[in-house]
RNA sequence: CGGGGAGUGGCGCAGCCUGGUAGCGCAUCUGGUUUGGGACCAGAGGGUCGCAGGUUCGAAUCCUGUCUCCCCGACCA
């Protein structure tokens, strides 16, 4: 994409209505725009970002064979009331009338509905078990919305629910999860820790909260130091025995919120023991049959008999990962993208637009970089495309000047550890490809 | 919802106390000089001062009401 046909509109000075650094990064950087009160628009750069974490979401929900499906943001109150939450969940939910009166309201979180349309197909023990899932917008009209998209009341979110026969059945599917979104956080070069956490008011007695460590985290965690290691993820999702040997392996390891510590547990992991500040990306509950039951769902299960069936639910903040992948992952000059969420793959800064030979070499960079890169082709003086490239935080960065082009060279920089090649365009596509 | 703060060109701010034709920096546009880490000179465009009432000859400024945003706390993907 070249910068002269974009809209980038990056700011010298922060708003000042953003506090954290991911916040006014983002508005700096041109991701996205705040319209109301933790409601955001999203722009060409920002989406990009949310669009690459949703691929990573999705691919790795597909892989532990769970099922995309869509539901509406805008609900009907009735299954609401039948499963009680209509009166349970608060002024949290954004509540609306239609023009008939009847009462609809936002979506914050949707086990109802996939409740309601998983039951109406599933009529036999044979149609369990499965994992069905959504990425959608979601509202949570929140006291006090803050930390830009880190807390915002609209937000996009990976929602799936399980339904299975019984409790081991029930767990294997919890364990699957568990272990894809190990893998997902894995892949966008975030270090999340599951830590045993609070059911909260959905219910249930296993639960986990995947925390990415950063300084400027909203709650206080304690963990192993083992999880600072990178853990593998090579497993047999299909073999439920081994895949549980797994999952409780690896939460061997202590890991706890604040509401979850374990005196006994921290002691024996004695100077082990890590605390710091964490960012909650993902959720996963495992909470049986509050809403089957409530939504009186049931399939008849090989010996005749009705069965209602175990549920679990298991969220991942898409939107709130932009500005935690953030958080882990700055400087004082601007973002560090992870390779795997970033926009582009590298900024070809062409430092004499107007120069024949400096624009004949960028060009012939950027025709076979193509879409994975962002090409400032603008006429303005190298400092100022430097500073924005700095900002925008692309992993590598690709420098055009008459100096290299006299020599046969491009400097080829990586933005994560600052380092500086002068190398042919060859070399440097080559690493920035590869 | 309790406590605190703020609304003035796109962004950051001053002006308000002590009413008198709205200002600065950045950004933007034009021309020129420049060009390897946020250049310089000259010129230009852009604001009914959040909104509504009121006081006054006159309101960004004083008074009343209201809306919005931010921060701290209690709650949460």
């Amino acid at each position: 994409m070249r910068l002269s046909r974009y809209t980038l509109p990056l700011l010298k000075e922060t708003p000042g209505d953003a506090q954290i650094v991911s916040h006014q990064l983002m508005l700096r950087a041109g991701l996205m725009r705040q319209t109301a009160a933790g409601i955001y628009a999203w722009l060409p750069l920002g989406l990009r970002v949310l669009r690459k974490i949703e691929a990573i979401v999705r691919e790795e929900q597909d892989r532990a064979g769970a099922l995309e499906i869509l539901m509406p943001t805008i609900q009907a109150a009735d299954l609401w009331r039948e499963s009680g939450r209509y009166d349970a969940y608060g002024p949290e939910m954004l509540r609306v009338q239609d023009r008939h009166g009847r009462d609809m309201l936002y979506s914050p979180t949707a086990e109802e509905l996939f409740t309601r349309v998983f039951a109406e197909g599933a009529r036999s023990y044979r149609d369990l078990p499965r994992i069905l899932y959504q990425i959608q917008w979601k509202f949570r009209d929140e006291v006090r919305p803050r930390f830009g998209v880190m807390r915002g009341r609209e937000f996009l979110m990976k929602d799936a629910y399980s339904f299975d026969l019984d409790e081991a059945g029930g767990r294997h599917s919890y364990n699957r999860m568990f272990v894809a979104y190990l893998r997902t956080f894995a892949r966008m070069g975030l270090q999340a820790i599951p830590m045993r956490a609070d059911t909260g008011p959905i219910g249930g007695d296993l639960s986990h909260e995947f925390i990415v460590l950063a300084p400027t985290g909203e709650s206080e965690v304690f963990y192993h130091r083992n999880w600072e290691a990178a853990r593998s993820t090579e497993v047999d999702a299909d073999d439920a025995a081994a895949l549980a040997a797994y999952v409780s392996g690896l939460t061997a390891d202590y890991a706890a919120t604040d509401e979850k510590r374990d005196p006994a547990a921290e002691a024996a992991a004695g100077d082990a023991l890590r605390t710091s500040r964490g960012i909650e990306v993902g959720h996963i509950f495992f909470f049986g049959d509050k809403y089957t039951k409530a939504l009186g769902m049931s399939v008849q299960g090989k010996d005749g008999q009705q069965v209602t069936p175990l549920m679990g639910s298991y969220g991942i903040g898409i939107s709130r990962l932009v500005g935690a992948a953030i958080e882990a992952s700055h400087d004082a000059a601007g973002i560090i993208w992870p390779d795997a969420i970033a926009p582009y793959r590298a900024a070809i800064l062409n430092l004499r637009a107007d120069d024949a030979a400096c624009t004949a070499a960028a060009d012939a960079i950027y025709a076979r970089l193509g879409e994975d890169a962002l090409y400032d082709d603008r006429d303005e003086r190298g400092g100022a495309k430097f500073a924005a490239a700095d900002l925008v935080g692309l992993p590598w960065q690709i420098v055009i000047g008459p100096k290299g082009v006299a020599a046969g060279t491009v400097e080829l920089k990586r933005r994560a550890t600052g380092e500086k090649t002068e190398v042919s365009a060859d070399a440097a596509l080559a690493r920035v490809m590869g």
